[in-house]
DNA sequence: ACCTGAACACCGTTCAAGT
DNA sequence: ACCTGAACACCGTTCAAGT
């Protein structure tokens, strides 16, 4: 992640002309990680991009087809990050599992602002072969027999994307706003009526914010002890249990 | 969901004028739903807004603050139509939840070039009340103490919505892309070294398309299996149990 | 082989002038 | 009160001309 912003803290652009071949898409995306932490998602425009590497604008093209893909280079530095973190094999299948779960989450939270784009990109050939294997592994030794190793895997790997990229998009929120929104969401709910909200008013109390992170973790405890459950119990004893 | 297309099939513009008064927020946004039905959400400008309606691009302005507040509507309007279907009574909770997440799958699908916007706005103030109270009310009939019937609500609604969108932006993609890409992950995943990867390979024809509807319906499914059994199990007997 | 400057098409938004 | 026309700022992308 290195980058050498050509922007003076006053603002002054320094038109430092980039030695020959220091471009490249790594230190083009450094850059990119640069301006979107700082500013935002909706701040990275060549332009910006240009002026942070001390480059023009369009020397970008040279490196990427267009903004996609360097899009697509940012959630994929977001998914090999995780990667380096998340593959502790240990004994413990469960506890294998939460630790992927958990080291996903953290990278994208860790740059919330390209974190949310994942979710609209899954399709788009990730490579993470590893992380699958590690994950059907899990499944596997958890004792699942194969074709429920391999549906389990797949949701519960989708899951974690899913509510990881909405956290970051939570994250990646002007925290003005995500503070107002998160304090009308309370004020709203601890105004209904009792007698229409019975139950809404029981539990109030209880519901966590928004962006508490144990809601992520109790998902993936959620998803661990059905596989557990699943695991121990042969498939045509269990209650609305489907092909 | 009325509106009266202002442009022939054959591509040419019929400038009619439309009577005053005619336009609002419900027939702006029937047509904005047409034109990302039909062309995607990158063809939502305001021109092809105006187009469609048979009006002047910035006519939109006078109902609508800004884009966002127009994105906005529509993702309301999709949970709306959610709820319309997916609040029914039974005296079975189990099959409440799933009547629930399957009728908000069902309505970000059906305008996946709006339900991929989802996820990105959670935050915005949603009021809805009633499917909230009708979340909590099946994790209270479940068994669950409040404050877990709180916890559990949080979680399973915000998957709900994470995965629905995660599933609508895949939808949402182009077909020969989307078609391109399932392709390429299969073929590539069929082709790691078993030596490797002896996980994969070994469950790789049972992994289900990232498009199989039944993933959303396995993942509906674990979590209320768990709740299940954390209605019969106190907390302090669970394994891994976290506060 | 690589970078720069200029130009183009497109789009959200504003606002004064119309009816 | 509502709608229209014109203009502005911004941005992704292309490409011929430079070194």
């Amino acid at each position: 992640m290195a980058g050498s912003p050509a922007s003076t803290s006053s603002g002054a652009t320094v038109r430092t002309r980039r030695p020959r071949n220091s471009l490249n898409r790594d230190v083009i995306a450094a850059a990119a990680f640069a301006v979107t932490d700082r500013d935002g998602i909706g701040a990275l425009t060549f332009e910006a991009l240009g002026r942070e590497l001390g480059a023009h604008a369009t020397a970008i093209y040279r490196h990427f087809r267009d903004k996609d893909d360097l899009l697509l280079a940012l959630t994929d530095q977001l998914h090999a990050q995780a990667q380096v973190e998340g593959l502790p094999q240990t004994d413990d299948w469960a506890s294998d599992l939460r630790a992927t779960a958990l080291a996903i989450h953290r990278a994208f939270l860790a740059h919330p602002q390209v974190g949310q784009l994942v979710a609209a990109r899954t399709a788009r050939s990730r490579r993470e072969f590893a992380t699958v294997e590690h994950l059907v592994g899990c499944m596997r030794r958890a004792g699942l027999p194969p074709a429920e190793a391999a549906r389990c895997y797949r949701v519960f790997a989708d899951t974690v994307l899913a509510y990881s990229s909405m956290d970051a998009a939570l994250a990646a929120l002007d925290p003005r706003i995500r503070a107002a929104d998160l304090r009308s969401w309370e004020v709203e709910y601890r105004m209904l009526p009792e007698a229409e909200y019975p139950d809404v008013t029981a539990v109030v109390d209880h519901i966590p914010r928004l962006d508490d992170p144990g809601n992520f973790e109790l998902a993936v405890e959620l998803m661990i002890e059905s596989i557990r459950v699943r695991a121990q119990t042969p498939a045509q004893h269990r209650p609305g249990a489907q092909v």
